[in-house]
DNA sequence: GTCTATTATTTAGCATTCGTAACAACTGCT
DNA sequence: AGCAGTTGTTACGAATGCTAAATAATAGAC
């Protein structure tokens, strides 16, 4: 009841702020999601590899010999996608991929030595761009962020 | 000084957990945007939009007439990556490019009726994915997630 | 045992994203 | 006018990410 004339914008934009600001959270995610991956990139390339060749190699340390579908469902991604990127890696004689002997259907990956091998370098600088990124956070502050960040893919998955 | 054959590897893992683990931020960080990016995109799809073009207009809404530059900074992108995109929303008869009069380097950009059309449609299917995400959360919760976020954003800007 | 349906993975093709480097247009200063 | 710096585009290459179709192998029904 204040200003009748050219209110609506405002009070539109005002309605919708929590997916239309700046502040809105998939906003944020979308930023800092590139602003990392960026970082993480930079940190990566020296090695001919890309973020995504990273958390396969994640997957893969923690426990080696997964199968295809396996990495797939952990890192949400669709198989044909991951087909690529384990090429790539394979081409650079990271993994190798293995029939299974029990069921011939699956494939199994397996680090190589040199895939191995990168484990000496590659997590202190994975986690300094992580200490970057969490600065100033309080270890009750990032387990919340972790807590949360859990929660919503779970909500999703 | 417990078991001398093989505790290096597990060892190991566990020194490096935080970056690692599927429980590390940047991992979450990467799943989470993947989940919400193909949920954005299918709500988006039937429209002939990306989660790209959801932002870029996004930006237009709160603030319609933007120079290429400022939306190049609040969307964390680099010039090429931007010009491509508004091309094709150009193409789609989203957006327009006018030439600033004062400064005629910058290219602002305005919403077309078309564009702004879009926001009548647009939100609410966004806010549904928002609340999908974020379901089970109270306010506080929300407002710490959308906080540290920010801090994280902050640090690496 | 053969047939059929199902599962695991790859292939092929397409659109988008993302970055770099070179280029054109324009400004403001001298 | 000439020059350095800024804005934005173009061109190129590589990686993601999806779908749909093809291939290979298994499992279950009969």
């Amino acid at each position: 009841m204040t200003a009748p004339t050219q209110p609506s914008r405002q009070a539109f934009f005002e309605q919708w702020q929590d997916v239309l600001a700046p502040t809105a959270v998939g906003y944020r995610l979308r930023i800092l999601s590139q602003l990392m991956g960026r970082r993480f990139q930079d940190q990566l390339e020296p090695f001919g590899l890309t973020p995504f060749h990273w958390v396969v190699l994640c997957c893969l340390w923690k426990e080696d010999g997964l199968p295809t579908s396996t990495i797939c469902d952990r890192l949400q991604q669709v198989g044909g996608t991951l087909t690529g990127v384990l090429d790539r890696m394979e081409e650079r004689g990271l993994v190798r991929r293995e029939r299974d002997s029990r069921d011939r259907r699956v494939w199994r990956v397996y680090l190589t030595p040199q895939g191995a091998e990168l484990m000496e370098v590659l997590p202190p600088r994975v986690r300094a761009v992580k200490e970057q990124a969490l600065a100033g956070m309080s270890a009750p502050e990032r387990a919340n962020l972790s807590d949360l960040l859990d929660r919503a893919i779970a909500n999703l998955s």
